[in-house]
RNA sequence: GCCCGGGUGGCGGAAUGCAGACGCGAGGGGCUUAAACCCCCUUGAGCCGAAUCGGCUCGUGUGGGUUCAAAUCCCACCCCGGGCACCA
């Protein structure tokens, strides 16, 4: 008889969630292991990401408990965003309403997976009890200056009507909807991310069990440069700016200067100036361009400013510039342009028919533009002669000993714009007092609750600005009339230290007990998708750095161990709904249960790659389930033989890679192992095997699949006498003398090639192994007479004849 | 343009001194009135031999190199995927 998936499964589920069998108890006396899966956003159907993560931590979760660590392993859910309130712009429906049905749907069909969860821990961002702490977050930041409000120019999609922070922007448009996002000025609240770029950058040296893949994005999303920054005047009056260089070495090439459009020295350059026309005409039209127009590289324009700049290393007048591909968000928004070191310099400079100087010396046969590499320094006075390096340290001595520039350091990475015009998310703590200023609201008032809105419509502010009896209020340190900010957080505030929560999700005075978080923390397995390297996990460890520095947390960085994994595609690209490529993982619990499909998500390919989906896939690994359920249900035939040594042998051996395999979070190399010793049980139950050896195969073979493959599992256990909990027994020990064999079949090549293989004893002697080789026949007839040169002997594996 | 990954049968993929484990697919056989399920066998390409067994040659994107030995290490190139991108 065939195993019943359905039955089996809906059984084992009720056991574990009745029994509370993975509720994670605050116990220092024992070992922890935090697991944690990134939460979800409730879309309210899961998918196959969502299948491929989960099956990747729960495994980790059943197998670590097996193995006597007291395992944290919570659920959550990422409640607040955009896709709610969309819908409920549509629809009318409250986005509270529809997400927590999305919940309740998530919920079940997550139980359906047979993934285990410590569900008393479960929390949600859109709760109050869970945004309270938000809100007391943000006051944290802002009592220690680390959050601000400012005029600053913003990504704004005009679709969703609403700000986005530059990690939102893809290619010039909305990450979300695709729309082709705008510049604005307008005040937003940011979060001073840059104050701890340093630390977030060389920390990310210790995190030696990322992806190293996460890490170099981290690095470049990052992006430090060294360099200097130095003043240059301009001709013929009191006015200067600051430049900021990587290549201060080749100063004496600059034959321009540029300044971004924005810059605010520009308006006084042009005033009065032959050029002031045109200038204006060019800023007009580099402000209205969108982003995605300023972004594609290609013919760089400009226009003159009429002013000159002075080089302060030999006092030549050069011309000033406005261009657009000098941008005024990096370094100081203006440059000294080097067209011979410089390609971006050298197009302006030939399409404007400026000077070009080359103070680098190219190789004899350069043939290209400008030269970017090392060379010998010429055409720079007191630096000629000099390489790159020591040029670049002469040359920023001298401006620093003149007072002219310094040493800099510059970042690609800009403070985190946090503020969004949008209904659903949690309200910023701060009331706007005409007397006052900005005031924050006392923590004992908190949670600053979000009020029902009537309209959700977006009208380039939040909708929280048209409910009046909320926003107005009176200020807490004044006691008159106030307004409150009507922004709501950007939801990366909400998952930058959910995990945090989860140590103590229910405590209602503080937003966790720092003693909780000093047991559990740091998370020591944090599984989830690669697209969240850079956001979500720079957040998160700017958080934790903020937690820990105010005392909060005892480590600074909050995942100890990294995994990302592949993702799921269908016909060369990724399974999703717009697609139309999605296969149902609901239909799947049904058709073939959800032991064979997570046996299936592991076996696919190696968990950090993508896989492309194989439905016939899933019906091999529901087979191999099968057979292993009838061989142990159906087997009642038992007599002596000789060949069960051999068998428990391969058990044990089973045992050893499977244990290694997923301790170096490989899967889908341990299931092989597992297939080919239920083969051979199979094949040992036709020729004869004892009663003794099947039972403590059968056992071994349980107990390696329960993390899994739980469900049928744990029935087994249970049908094959025993009275335990499979899930809480103890993960098996290999036996090392099983495990190592007696003999090996030595490989013997001749010449590099295979020519003949032979048993040997496994502790054989190089020389008694080179005395069997030259003694096998086949071997002989290779040799054929002539003469061995060299023996390269690696017993018991291979030897090789080396004859000439 | 720069920085990461990756190219192995019909397919997903194993393999760090034996290429193709394991699974899918395909072909053949058994069971069956029949089909499905299940069980057994075959399955990289080409070739040799009185041939269901034994053997040979080639073969891991392309071209070189190092080595007794290369899918694996090195160099160059091609292709695919990802990240960043006028960052001075």
């Amino acid at each position: 008889m065939s195993y019943d998936h359905k039955q089996i499964e809906a059984k084992w589920q009720e056991r574990w969630e009745s029994e509370k069998v993975f509720r994670a108890a605050d116990d220092p006396s024992r070992p922890k292991f935090y697991n944690l899966c990134m939460y979800p956003y409730p879309s309210g159907a899961l998918h196959q990401g969502h299948v491929r993560n989960y099956t990747f931590g729960d495994l980790l979760t059943r197998y670590k408990t097996m193995r006597g660590y007291n395992v944290l392993s919570p659920m959550g859910w990422d409640s607040f965003g955009l896709p709610a309130e969309n819908a409920a712009i549509e629809t009318g429906v409250h986005p509270r309403e529809n997400t927590e049905a999305q919940i309740t749907t998530m919920t079940r069909q997550i139980k359906q997976l047979g993934a285990m969860y410590d569900w008393d821990r479960e929390l949600a961002s859109h709760h109050p009890d869970y945004y309270r702490w938000n809100q007391w977050l943000f006051l944290q930041l802002w009592d220690r200056g680390l959050a601000y409000k400012k005029e600053a120019p913003v990504n704004w999609c005009p679709k969703d009507q609403t700000v986005l922070a530059n990690e939102q922007v893809v290619d010039g448009a909305c990450e979300r909807c695709g729309t082709v996002v705008e510049r604005k000025n307008l005040a937003q609240w940011f979060f001073k991310i840059t104050d701890y770029v340093e630390r977030l950058l060389a920390d990310l040296d210790l995190l030696d069990e990322w992806p190293d893949r996460v890490r170099t994005m981290q690095r470049n999303w990052i992006g430090r440069s060294e360099g200097a920054s130095f003043t240059i005047p301009v001709a013929g009056s009191d006015a200067s700016f600051e430049v900021f260089t990587t290549r201060p070495d080749t100063i004496f090439g600059m034959t321009f200067c540029v300044l971004a459009p924005e810059h605010p020295l520009v308006a006084d350059l042009i005033a009065g100036s032959e050029h002031e026309g045109e200038a204006r005409a060019y800023i007009s039209q580099a402000s209205r361009a969108s982003e995605i127009e300023r972004m594609s590289e290609g013919e760089k324009t400009g226009v003159p400013t009429g002013a000159q700049a002075i080089n302060p290393v030999n006092g030549k007048e050069v011309p000033i510039y406005i261009a657009d591909y000098v941008l005024m968000g990096y370094g100081t928004g203006a440059i000294m342009a080097v067209p011979g070191q410089d390609q971006r310099d050298w197009d302006f400079a030939t399409r404007y028919g400026l000077e070009i100087i080359r103070t680098v010396q190219p190789p004899d046969d350069w043939d290209g533009e400008a030269f970017v590499g090392d060379g010998l320094t010429v055409n720079s006075e007191f630096l000629d002669g000099l390489d790159q390096a020591a040029a670049k340290l002469r040359i920023t001595d001298w401006l620093e000993e003149k007072g002219i520039g310094k040493r800099t350091v510059q970042y690609r990475l800009r403070d985190w714009l946090i503020s969004r015009q949008r209904y659903w998310g949690s309200p910023i703590p701060i009331v706007s007092c005409p007397t006052c200023g900005l005031v924050p609201v006392p923590e004992d008032q908190l949670p600053v609750l979000l009020p029902d809105v009537q309209d959700y419509a977006p009208k380039g502010q939040s909708p929280l600005a048209g409910v009046e009896d909320w926003v107005a209020t009176t200020c807490p340190s004044c006691g008159g009339d106030a307004r409150r900010e009507t922004d709501t957080m950007d939801t990366f505030v909400d998952s930058s230290w959910y995990f945090f929560r989860f140590t103590d999700p229910h405590n209602d005075h503080i937003a966790f007990e720092p003693e909780k978080a000093r047991y559990w923390m740091a998370v020591d397995q944090y599984i989830g998708g690669v697209e969240h390297a850079i956001l979500h996990l720079l957040y998160a460890r700017f958080i934790t750095k903020f937690l820990s520095d105010i005392g909060y947390s005892a480590v600074s960085e909050p995942f100890a161990r990294l995994f990302t994994q592949g993702m799921i595609t269908l016909g060369g690209s990724k399974m999703s709904k717009s697609k139309g490529n999605v296969v149902d993982p609901l239909d799947l619990f049904a058709s073939h249960g959800a032991d064979a499909l997570r046996l299936y998500h592991l076996f696919i390919g190696p968990p950090t790659d993508d896989a492309a989906w194989d439905t016939n896939g899933v019906e091999g690994t529901w087979r191999f389930l099968d057979r292993f359920w009838r061989l142990v249900t159906e087997t009642d035939r038992f007599e002596n033989a000789s060949t069960n040594r051999e068998l428990l042998a391969q058990a044990h051996r089973a045992v050893k890679k499977v244990t290694e395999d997923i301790e170096r979070f490989v899967f889908n190399t341990a299931i092989p192992p597992l297939m080919t010793l239920v083969n051979s049980l199979a094949e040992a139950v036709r020729t004869g095997i004892d009663r003794e050896t099947f039972d403590e195969v059968v056992e071994l073979l349980i107990k390696l699949l329960a993390p899994m493959a739980p469900h049928i599992s744990h029935e087994l256990w249970e049908c094959t006498g025993h009275r335990t909990m499979l899930a809480v027994e103890p993960w098996p020990e290999w036996d090392g003398g099983l495990v190592a064999q007696a003999t090996v079949v030595m490989v013997v090549q001749v010449n590099g090639k295979v020519r003949d293989r032979v048993e040997v004893p496994a502790d054989i002697a190089p020389e008694e192994a080179e005395r069997i080789a030259l003694g096998l026949e086949k071997v002989q007839g290779w040799i054929d007479g002539a003469s061995v040169q060299k023996v390269v002997a690696r017993p018991p594996n291979l030897i090789n004849l080396v004859v000439g």
